[in-house]
RNA sequence: GGAGAGAUGGCCGAGUGGUCGAAGGUACUCCCCUGCUAAGGGAGCGUAGGGUUUAUAGCCUUACCGAGGGUUCGAAUCCCUCUCUCUCCGCCA
């Protein structure tokens, strides 16, 4: 959520900065919202200011014992007025707020225009795509020999799901472990467990709600206010601090969990139907920073960092993509998307998006510290995904394969894999 | 699932219809005193909005005592619904 006082300072100024990302803002509808609202909340506030100061004369002069038919009659209508301007108040003011909600965040100046991907500038390349000397099949083909069965998950629950055997689920398991240990041990991350449902509350703090609700899937309750199925562990671990006054000292809060991330996937039909890149479950080892505004772009910089030394450990080639204003997603201020290599469809496909909202989300979940002035300010929020878990086996299988159907899994992981060093197919 | 108790400011805790945004304590900030990491004295100290304003200063004002409704001229206080916490019983990974 942006600043409103942005939008009444400076609304053309504002509306450009969007019109970057290709947001066009409906000024002329906000001013108008914003006259209306200005001259009810005036009124509104005037009368309920006029039914205080009476109340309160009643109340001294029946503690006097006086008469106070008098001012009774004086106010006799005030109550239907008040409740008439309260109302019309009210109903300007949804309106209002939503339209608020709706739109997305401001893109940082270092930010380069553009509508889609194609937009999107090329940061860095680390690492070199493998040379091979034989047919290179893709995770699903690599996969089928080591325990990856899209038939049984489909089975249990349908399209975009899953299942992993043997030596691929516990690389699965591995994986997720090997992160989580690099990120608390070497990079100062506190490790989180937390709920994998949550309430809209939440989901409006992080900005999936209002406006991504057919993303989510949900849980209907009898007597309770339904909940939602995580998208991501951004969800959780940012709203920890939601209606907080953190101490300074405090800072920054580095978090990290290792979730399963739930995504209803519509409007995506037809895209990457094939393997498990794109799934309604999938894990992902998330990166949540809370920090004070001077430091979340230099945050940024090193949170981006801490993903890409996954990738580094696991041999995996990958580039870093600054993301253009139209490609970025609704809450973010500036986005790095690290893409891995993949040989099968030889391109770099995203493996983690790292992003600083600034105080976006941090502004509706009212999430602040204690300045150098001892006065609340609001947070900055920066996250990133360090990394997906299941697109990170994908790469794997498929940079790692080698010509007889096994994978040659990364030193990194043998720790974590009881010392096996190869996935053999016929597990 | 059954029975009961509760939810007040950073924290503790008073307040059951009227000058209550809320006593007191504690923490914190400033000042004084004290010759020394203590004690004492004084002052200040909620949040989010709106109006005015060059102003995130000041002034005026509104809302907020778990959440949402209601009664009333007036609600922290009365009524209803919900959420959460605690205690006891039952069940349970």
């Amino acid at each position: 959520m942006l600043d409103i006082q942005l939008l009444r300072n400076d609304l053309d100024g504002t509306a450009a900065r969007l019109a970057a990302r290709g947001y066009t803002l409906d000024t002329a509808r906000f001013q108008t919202l914003e006259a209306e609202r200005k001259q009810l909340q005036t009124r509104t506030q005037e009368l309920q200011a006029k039914r205080n100061a009476s109340s309160k004369q009643i109340g001294m002069a029946k503690a006097k014992g006086e008469d106070v038919s008098a001012i009774m009659a004086e106010i006799a209508t005030l109550g239907d007025e008040l409740k008439v301007a309260e109302t019309a108040l009210e109903a300007l003011q949804a309106p209002l707020n939503t339209l608020l909600m709706f739109i997305p965040n401001l893109p940082h100046e270092s930010v380069p225009a553009g509508k889609s991907d194609a937009d999107n500038v090329e940061i860095s390349r680390v690492g070199t795509p493998r040379a091979f000397d034989f047919v290179v099949k893709d995770h699903v083909d690599v996969g089928a020999a080591l325990g990856l069965d899209f038939e049984t998950a489909t089975k249990l629950a349908g399209a975009r799901f899953s299942l992993l055997r043997g030596g691929l689920a516990r690389l699965h398991r591995a994986l997720a472990q090997f992160m989580l240990d690099t990120h608390t041990g070497a990079h100062g991350y506190t490790e989180v467990y937390v709920p994998y449902l949550v309430n809209s509350d939440s989901m409006r703090g992080t900005g999936q709600l209002p406006k991504f609700e057919e993303d989510l899937f949900h849980v209907p309750r009898t007597d309770a206010e339904k909940l939602y199925l995580i998208p991501t562990a951004e969800v959780p671990l940012t709203n920890m601090v939601r209606d907080e006054i953190v101490a300074r000292e405090q800072l920054p809060l580095q978090f990290v969990a290792h979730t399963p991330c739930f995504r209803s996937e519509a409007g995506s039909y037809g895209r990457d139907t094939r393997g498990m890149i794109r799934q309604h479950q999938f894990d992902k080892v998330e990166l949540v920073q809370l920090v004070e505004p001077a430091q979340s772009y230099a945050t940024l910089e090193t949170l981006t960092g801490h993903a890409e030394a996954i990738l580094q450990a696991l041999g995996l080639p990958y580039r870093k993509m600054l993301l253009c204003g139209g490609d970025m997603g609704f809450s973010a201020a500036k986005t790095y998307d690290l893409e891995v290599w993949l040989p099968a469809q030889n391109t770099y496909r995203e493996i983690s998006s790292c992003s600083n909202f600034e105080a976006f989300q941090t502004r509706r979940m009212q999430a602040r510290f204690r300045n150098d002035k001892n006065k609340p300010e609001l947070l900055h929020s920066v996250n990133g995904s360090g990394l997906a878990v299941g697109r990170t086996l994908v790469a794997i299988l498929e940079n790692h394969q080698q010509a007889d159907g096994s994978v040659a899994l990364p030193a990194a992981l043998w720790p974590y894999m009881g010392g096996v060093q190869v996935l053999q197919p016929a597990c």
